[in-house]
DNA sequence: CCTACCGATCGGTAGG
DNA sequence: CCTACCGATCGGTAGG
């Protein structure tokens, strides 16, 4: 039943457990679609074609897929957002990029990101602060952008903060409708959402001549 | 132990079921801060001071109570976006207070839109349809808003779809981080968010003199 | 409103 | 990778 025969030529690979993305990858699926808490090892298992005590032999729990979920993606935002804002020095021009990483990141990393803001709720123990500090990190940096481009004269708004969070939520429902066979391409959107940003900030079009 | 004595002088009352309203409440407390699935009728009914299967007694089921919720959030999302539009005949006045009742909705029944948002997955058999007819209802009338005002010149974005999309989706965002005794009144958020929305569709800021 | 209890399902372990 | 199984918990019912 799809199960691979023993007697095979791969006993000399190095083997480290690629089996865990494997693990990974169809929780990442089903926790996207139905919610942490509504999949179940067994599911997790009975996708993989095995039993679900099986799994404990690639993984220590549940708990922890969500959290590698969760740290890997917010870890790929900072990473993004950072090279995002090194890229220029025109602060408008930054803050239009960083929200098309922003976007990028919802499209291209659909499922990580439904379930980093649907699953919060679901950390256990230590697991809740420490993405709760890489997502407060994250939101810093939209802010301060917002902050700096203000006194300069290129923003226009009465609270950065309120900007801030404008912005990155706008960006975050994209997962909630975008379908790479959907209507719009992946350019279209990063493109229009990064306009939308900086018209919310006053901010004029950008010059696309070029 | 807080129960009430059976000898009380108020037997002759009508007594409609005003107890479902409290279990309402209290599941809605609760689905808001763990979620539905985390919260179990034994929770619930702890909460009240009294045993799970005595809910049962006020309410069908833990479903028929996510149902409700929904039910009358968006029922009622839909009654204040009619009559903002209906307010004014200024595509642009209306787009602007359109976007204000969908904030100050997310603020004055934040509980309410936060589990409305987060727990479509939650909705078993008919309900999901039914829910998501009314969401579709309720974003179609943003989006003809922006079309309309669109070819008169008074918006300029390229697609009301994903304008739209944004608008929503900014307002829903508040619900996570408002809090009643926090740094910004409920008028200032509703007025910034309103000009957001504005500014996102190219519309000049509204005056604000009068 | 209660006690008693049902069948189902959960995450995870033992031991191979 | 498996079978066998644990204690805990779930939504809900029976019957008063």
């Amino acid at each position: 039943m799809g199960r691979r025969s023993r007697i095979t030529a791969d006993a000399g690979q190095p083997r480290t457990d690629g089996r865990y993305s494997d693990v990974r990858e169809t929780a990442l699926t089903l926790f996207a679609e139905r919610g942490y808490r509504s999949t179940s090892m067994r599911d997790i298992a009975a996708e993989l074609g095995i039993q679900a005590p099986s799994l404990y032999n690639h993984v220590k729990s549940k708990q922890e897929i969500l959290r590698d979920i969760m740290v890997t993606t917010m870890d790929r935002a900072l990473t993004d957002f950072r090279e995002a804002v090194g890229s220029t020095h025109d602060v408008a021009e930054q803050l239009g990029r960083a929200t098309e990483a922003h976007v990028r990141q919802t499209m291209r990393h659909r499922r990580e990101v439904l379930v980093s803001n649907n699953e919060l709720q679901s950390l256990d123990g230590d697991n809740l602060p420490i993405i709760m500090a890489k997502r407060d990190e994250y939101g810093r940096g939209f802010r301060k952008l917002i902050e700096r481009g203000c006194p300069a004269g290129v923003f226009n708004v009465e609270s950065p903060q309120l900007a801030s969070y404008a912005i990155l939520e706008m960006g975050n429902g994209v997962g909630a409708w975008y379908r790479e066979d959907g209507p719009f391409s992946e350019a279209d959107i990063v493109r229009q959402y990064g306009d939308f940003a900086l018209s919310l900030v006053g901010a004029p079009p950008r010059d696309r001549s070029s």
